[in-house]
DNA sequence: GTCTATATGTAGATAGAC
DNA sequence: GTCTATCTACATATAGAC
């Protein structure tokens, strides 16, 4: 009895690796279809072509529609998260931080994924831009970002001693979506610029930008609206 | 002959004024959907309910659903640009411009109705992100946005004549990322601060930020990347 | 201009054979 | 674990009465 039970428990827990190797053709197919089309514009047909499976399948490794795009949002933000929070802790073991380098710590894991980790973490990007925009997906943002986010808040806010949370906070996001733009939009500077910019310039860039900003936003004087 | 193809013309260019109300609120319950439930998510029936009026009276005004949507953007963002080159224009009168005087002639008209405009602005304001980012509105994009983004690059260019222009079409894309981010992520502001920031704080907030992080990205050196 | 009715397609989900 | 087949619901779009 004893062995019938830890056969069943076995095959619960060990899928072979055909299934595995299958789920994970399903996930980056939907991770694409996701951020090619949308959330609602992406079918679970599309998913299933583009995996080269069959529709029911996709239902069976991802569950219902939102559940597996919210597996794929996971999937991707649980060792971000870790990349960056070890990145900061490096940093700090180095010695005095700066806004610069905090931004760095947050900004360059996925900066650096995105324009060289291949097409799924292209996608993961924009996926990445969807979650953050839409209030649909609210709670899901708080669930995988918030916790990271707060730790580099906290971060950034020491450095600040004087500045008031709220202003800190809002200076992160504008990183965020400075960071996000730089993904999801290189088309669109290539297209306004009328020149390409040089491969790799995309992470000197968000941080020359962001930390300038961030530092204006934080030292300066407060409530002192500029008339022009 | 003449009298009754006259009457005709009237007819078609003369719509009642009844048809052009229900007209509007049909764009306007259109432009709530769509910025709630995004593109593929918003039916035709969720609008017709949202503006009381049948499913058919949608088609009929709004055309089918992707020329409904390309008519609600393009609805704003004529008058948009018209008073954001108006801005620009009456302050170059006043004298010489800075980064931070002409970010304000592209912010302000944008975030002030967003803010205080109702809404419907706040709506568009969703939309205006939506569009930016998905590559799918790409062509209306560049129709709606392009000319006055081009405008106002060419200000910036001349006021730092030795920046390329990529880095300049870089640092506005960065500044349009957070005026968005600021509209559609305030929620998340709050959130991340734990406490309110006060009314009427985001215009001062993008533009400090903002001409910061410009005038850091096109004054510095170029092509120095920190080792931080 | 506005309505009812409906044509036609496709969505997500699942039951059940293998 | 995978596939076939199918259910049910709802989408867009339009024809035609009033």
């Amino acid at each position: 009895m004893s062995g019938r039970l830890t056969k069943e428990k076995q095959r619960q827990r060990a899928p072979s690796k055909r299934s595995l190797e299958t789920r994970a053709r399903i996930l980056d197919a939907a991770e694409r279809v996701f951020a090619q089309r949308g959330f609602e514009g992406a079918s679970l047909r599309d998913i299933a072509a583009e995996a080269g499976v069959q529709v029911a399948l996709v239902s069976h490794h991802g569950g219902h529609k939102e559940a597996l795009f919210a597996r794929i949002i996971q999937r991707r933000a649980e060792p971000l998260a870790s990349l960056r929070l070890e990145a900061l802790a490096a940093r700090r073991a180095q010695g005095p931080l700066d806004a610069r380098a905090v931004l760095r710590c947050f900004v360059e894991p996925y900066i650096a994924r995105a324009e060289t980790g291949g097409p799924q973490w292209l996608a993961y990007a924009r996926l990445v831009a969807m979650v953050s925009a839409e209030p649909r997906w609210r709670a899901l943002a708080a669930e995988c970002f918030d916790p990271t986010a707060r730790t580099f808040i906290d971060v950034l806010a020491g450095l600040y001693p004087g500045a008031p949370r709220a202003a800190v906070a809002t200076g992160f996001v504008y990183t965020v979506a400075a960071m996000l733009a730089e993904i999801t939009s290189a088309w669109r500077i290539g297209a306004l610029a009328g020149t390409d910019r040089p491969g790799g310039a995309a992470l000197e860039a968000v941080l020359r930008f962001c930390a300038a900003g961030l530092d204006a936003t934080l030292s300066g004087p407060r409530g002192n609206a500029s008339a022009t």
